[in-house]
DNA sequence: AACCCTATCAACCGCCATCTG
DNA sequence: CCAGATGGCGGTTGATAGGGT
């Protein structure tokens, strides 16, 4: 294996990098000139590129890439020295191994998210979005496909799953979920009004807005690869931030303030769902212990439920979000539609 | 020792959204 | 409103390290 800290300071001759994606889109024969690689350097980054860039940079602050080299004194180009600061040699940059913390929060964000890196990095401390596609990509993919879960729709490979019975009908065969749906948690659930937030073992509402409750899907998902681990929420890593701090006001409202606190917000609700989900399981072990007259009743942790959970309240969000029509009951939009909607809307906001 | 295979990850690419004049 | 410039993103590549044969 490649250590890390060494790669990236080999003054091995060019290589490094690789001969780029397509990414997937409309092949153009277009290039920016900073993609005109005439006479720049290309491959690792030297020890004395880094200080020159560094330096720089700290003198005269980041932006202003594309003509930042020259300035500089570097043959680099622009995007290169850019991706070089973010990824390596910006403060704050954590290298080294994933904390099973992290991991789980990387799962837990990349099931609700798809792969949005960058949204996912910035949910992270320390840890960039290049760092965090690459572990996915080497790790967690795999790991997921170790446990008989698709890495990229975070479901069971086997289709059978009674886990599935409840949405499958409704999903498995939308080209909207299998192709153009790479996020997530497409066991989201948009419930028609007249649906009580009644919980069942794979239908858990997670919040709600006006007329709306908002359902997760199956539980069975991502489960938790360490269960010892708390949920980051309550486990003083500072990750994530209490839901509570989600609870919009009127003021907020008021003013549209639609800010990434509110999407923080939302998102973390949506994160601690799993750990909603460990609570119920918590819950019901409770009950039956209770039942063999184990324990006593009652729980002096305000997040144990003690029987029905109920979903997080006041939850609003922003006048930015454009939840309550996704949420509409009288809205004739199937699931997949709803969802894409939601998705449409996070793209806007981020 | 030499070769092969696999895992890792820094760096590259094109595309797209946003900014700016 | 438009066009060009810029920044940022996600997908992909390939050099390198390390283990296996």
């Amino acid at each position: 294996m490649r250590h890390p800290s060494t790669s990236s300071s080999s003054t091995t001759a060019a290589g490094g990098g690789g001969g780029g994606g397509s990414g997937g889109k409309t092949n153009t024969s277009t290039t920016t000139p900073c993609c005109s690689k005439v006479g720049l350097k290309r491959g690792p980054w030297t020890p004395e590129e880094d200080e020159v860039l560094a330096n720089y940079i700290n003198k005269e602050g980041e932006g202003r890439w594309r003509t930042m080299p020259k300035r500089a004194g570097l043959l680099r180009c622009g995007k290169s020295c850019r991706l070089r600061w973010m990824n390596y040699l910006r403060p704050n940059v954590k290298r080294g191994q994933i904390a099973p913390d992290e991991e789980d929060l990387i799962l837990r964000l990349h099931r609700l998210l798809g792969n949005r890196w960058s949204l996912i990095a910035g949910r992270i401390p320390g840890r960039t979005d290049n760092e965090i596609k690459n572990y996915w990509n080497t790790h967690l993919s795999k790991k997921l496909i170790s446990q008989g879960i698709d890495p990229r729709t975070h479901k069971p490979l086997n289709p059978d799953s009674p886990a599935e019975d409840d949405n499958k009908n409704k999903l498995s065969s939308s080209k909207f979920n299998q192709n153009l749906m790479p996020y997530a948690d497409q066991n989201i659930v948009t419930p028609s009004l007249e649906l009580e937030p009644v919980v069942s073992s794979n239908r858990i509402p997670v919040m709600n807005k006006g007329n709306g409750y908002y359902y997760q899907g199956s539980n069975q998902m991502l489960a938790n690869p360490n269960p010892n681990l708390p949920n980051p929420e309550f486990s003083g890593l500072g990750l994530v931030r209490s839901i509570n701090n989600g609870v919009g006001n009127e003021e907020d409202d008021e003013v549209n303030y639609c800010t990434d606190d509110v999407f923080s917000s939302f998102l973390n609700s949506l994160i601690n769902e799993d750990g909603f989900n460990s609570i119920q399981h918590q819950a019901v072990q409770q009950q039956q212990q209770q039942l063999n007259g184990i324990v006593p009743c009652g729980s002096s942790d305000p997040l144990i439920i003690s029987s029905t959970p109920t979903p997080p309240q006041n939850f609003t969000f922003g006048a930015g979000w454009d939840i309550a029509p996704i949420m509409s009951s009288g809205s004739a939009l199937n699931h997949n539609e709803q969802l894409k909607r939601f998705h449409d809307q996070v793209d806007k906001k981020f």
